[in-house]
DNA sequence: TGAAGTAACATACAATATGTATGAAACTTA
DNA sequence: TAAGTTTCATACATATTGTATGTTACTTCA
């Protein structure tokens, strides 16, 4: 009588999980091109014909990877800048974007996120991933500024689309300085101008 | 006596240009990974071996694809909102954010340029390719507002970077639309509404 | 002009990677 | 517990990159 009976549901996600873990470490350090289906399984301590039976193909593995970094990252900055929060608009985007750059000092953001995602995905699937995740925070930020009056009458979408590269590039800016620490409160001084513009009152 | 005496310069001059050419084509239709070396020297009725004497790598090659695609954009750019001209400089971003986005409905633009540069090439050098040309063009239009007083007193380098990076999501944003014209003007006046937040009188 | 030397190119080869097919092991169900 | 299904592992076929070797085109110098 084997004392590891695990159920198939419990098997899957055993290997699924190690897979995503494996995937997060490795496609941060080596980009995705940059690592193997082999050196991938074997980190994950499973077999090759595990991964293709769990996933249909290579990017379908990089898929889920890049949907679980997402969404740590979402939650690090729901927690940091919650959308419900007092304050005004200037305010809860500047805690959001310090927040942000904090996220993306993991070479797991910058790498699977800002690089990979969009080569490996395709652009549309790639932002299709992120809306759940951090462009539906950034939006729900808007909506609210927008029904407090604080905003200017704007589309919210799109707006939301370009606050979110202007993060991006923003963190990937930073991490390519070489004096850090002004970069960053240029970055923040920069990005508060550009969110004040948006909102009603200039003051 | 053989007709066709080519002089060493000529012979790598045809050579490169060939791959380049067929690297714009080939890239922009299937990305990079989805093209073989076999395919691109095919395209350019040469062979494998002068491709790697020619450039040690495929991604030395993507490189200088993307160079070539970098300053024909900026070339029409230039045309479009010369840096130099009159107008305020929300007239001359507007003007060349349009530009921009007509620019980017080429495959070429899109695929090569952002989709899979920062990927294959890695950020750090994708940006230092866009430098010379795109990145110079915004830079010497903001230090001229920032010399006319116009804008207000930023940093040029960072606030470049980041209103590139508005471009280019604009530009992505407005492929993935599903209805592109009230996509598109909707697009222009939020990048308008953020660059007038940077001028000195908010009018 | 012609012969040695160099650069440009082509072909053949080695190594590695992805994805598939086949078979075994673990689990489920009746 | 036995049949059936799911999960996993190994072996294989295919394709792709980069290199090594040899050949052709050009350059240079006597």
């Amino acid at each position: 009588m084997k004392v590891s009976r695990r159920t198939q549901e419990e098997r899957t996600a055993a290997t699924r999980a190690a897979l995503i873990e494996a995937g997060r470490k490795l496609f941060a350090e080596h980009g995705y091109a940059g690592v193997g289906t082999e050196t991938l399984v074997r980190a994950a301590g499973i077999s090759r014909g595990a991964l293709y039976h769990q996933f249909g193909d290579k990017t379908e593995l990089f898929a889920e990877v890049l949907a679980a970094v997402e969404a740590d990252v979402a939650r690090r900055l729901a927690a940091a800048a919650p959308a419900g929060d007092g304050g005004d608009l200037v305010a809860v985007m500047t805690r959001a974007v310090e927040a942000w750059l904090d996220a993306c000092e993991d070479p797991e953001v910058q790498r699977i996120v800002l690089i990979d995602g969009p080569s490996v995905l395709g652009w549309v699937r790639w932002r299709a991933i992120c809306q759940p995740h951090i462009l539906g925070l950034i939006e729900a930020v808007l909506t609210r500024a927008a029904a407090d009056g604080e905003l200017r009458s704007l589309p919210i979408r799109p707006l939301a689309h370009l606050l979110l590269a202007i993060a991006d590039e923003a963190a990937m800016y930073l991490h390519a300085a070489d004096d850090q620490t002004t970069a960053r409160a240029e970055i923040v001084r920069i990005v508060d101008t550009l969110v004040r513009g948006l909102t009603v009152r200039e003051a």
